[in-house]
DNA sequence: CGCTATGTTGACGGGATTCAAGGCTCGTGG
DNA sequence: CCACGAGCCTTGAATCCCGTCAACATAGCG
């Protein structure tokens, strides 16, 4: 592997068809360089933030895997996320100055630093920059009222397809392939992002390996049927 | 229909501390007369918006009570929140230019008109302003991941509970009383909301007010002990 | 090698749903 | 003014999906 690049740019990123630069142009590009100003490696197991810490930056995961969560007082804990290259973290924190929740790593993993207040400075100068995080933030609203829809209304195999099919789809527009995927999170993470305890995601695995849907072994996954997982999510309402 | 409102000034709107203008002085305020360019009445029972349609507008609640909700192809349906004055919606839309869900008027409400590109035009000139509509985007977010965690890890009577203590904390800061309410939705739409069914709904209204928590008359509460109703929030985990 | 974290599987119980019947409220029209 | 109907709410009984508890298997790591 290559000595770690001196300056992070944008640019050159591989990710910026699916990060925040969404839209902008070579030259707007480079008035980003100075908005990015740092990374931060985070290893497995370690929190990029926790709640309740003051918030000064977004941080765009670069390579790795997160978590997002939040936990009430009594100990009860939902996982309210997963993360992978090119998505966002931290953009509860605007609400009150302060993160809502904790991002822990479930790998090693690298970010990039975007100290907020240059974001909104930046965002002065730069429609399209503006624009582009009004989306992102616009996104990360839909995508948990999608949560809201698979927690109040699916049941455990439904809710475990709808997120088996969400996880490739974002792995596939990450050149990765669709049907073979390695979960970097446990049974009891996934549990609770969907709502279910870990025996029942555990179950409801070994029923989908059962019908031929899929192989799984321990994190190791091979999809043998998307359209039948697709059907699941869909046909369900009984 | 009477004759449009002649003209709609955030200056002397005494909403302006809850919503959008939150933190603008009144030199600031007065910059805003153009942005919200007229209000919109909308009946009852009739859409403000519906998934699907074309994004133009944010649309901040002056008077009265929506809900949004969210569907899937088969007909399954899920109420995503519940707003009252100084509240804003159509957030989703920003995301693809295309709202992503239904807001329906659930008694005769009035509207303010924000058009979009009109906000983010003003929202690079006033720091203030960005920074609020950041803010609210952002305390979207947080309110959703707070619904995750009551859909995820609460059972009916805890759901019910943290609802109405949400409930009576947003109309107390309307100046309403913090103990007797009318509901404006029906069972259904608060089950929807919570991920129950309405009959369960029905029956923990029945056995808070059997348990001497508050007394209901179908939509007519009156709350007897707050307390008892957030430790039930709170001590619930077991 | 043995410890610990994680994953699998079975048996059982319980909380919520489903199905069904009936009551309450309010608006509409006779 | 009152009857009537539609929508909404309440309550009971039976069912079922998922959670709980428990035992064991497997993997990773010092």
């Amino acid at each position: 592997m290559l000595p770690e690049p001196l300056k992070v740019a944008c640019a050159s990123c591989n990710l910026r068809e699916l990060c925040l630069p969404v839209g902008l142009h070579a030259r707007d590009l480079a008035q980003l360089e100075g908005l990015v100003a740092k990374r931060r490696s985070v290893p497995r197991g370690e929190h990029l933030f926790r709640n309740g810490e003051r918030f000064e930056a977004l941080y765009a995961v670069r390579t790795g895997f997160f978590k997002t969560c939040v936990g009430s007082e009594d100990g009860r804990d939902q996982v309210t996320g997963f993360q992978m290259a090119g998505e966002l973290l931290g953009l509860d924190g605007i609400s009150s100055d302060h993160h809502h929740c904790d991002a822990v790593a479930l790998e090693d993993s690298s970010v990039c630093v975007i100290p907020y207040d240059q974001l909104e400075d930046l965002s002065r100068e730069f429609t399209v920059l503006q624009h582009s995080f009004h989306k992102i933030m616009s996104r990360e609203i839909v995508r948990d009222h999608g949560v809201m829809l698979l927690l109040g209304n699916m049941r455990a195999e439904e809710r475990l397809a709808a997120f088996l099919l969400n996880l490739t789809q974002r792995l596939q527009a990450r050149g990765f392939s669709a049907s073979s995927l390695v979960l970097r999170m446990t049974r009891e993470e996934i549990g609770s992002y969907l709502g279910l305890k870990l025996e029942t995601v555990s179950r409801t695995f070994s029923k989908f390996q059962e019908d031929g849907l899929m192989e799984v072994k321990q994190r190791q996954l091979r999809i043998l049927d998307h359209e039948a997982l697709q059907a699941l999510v869909n046909d369900s309402h009984c």
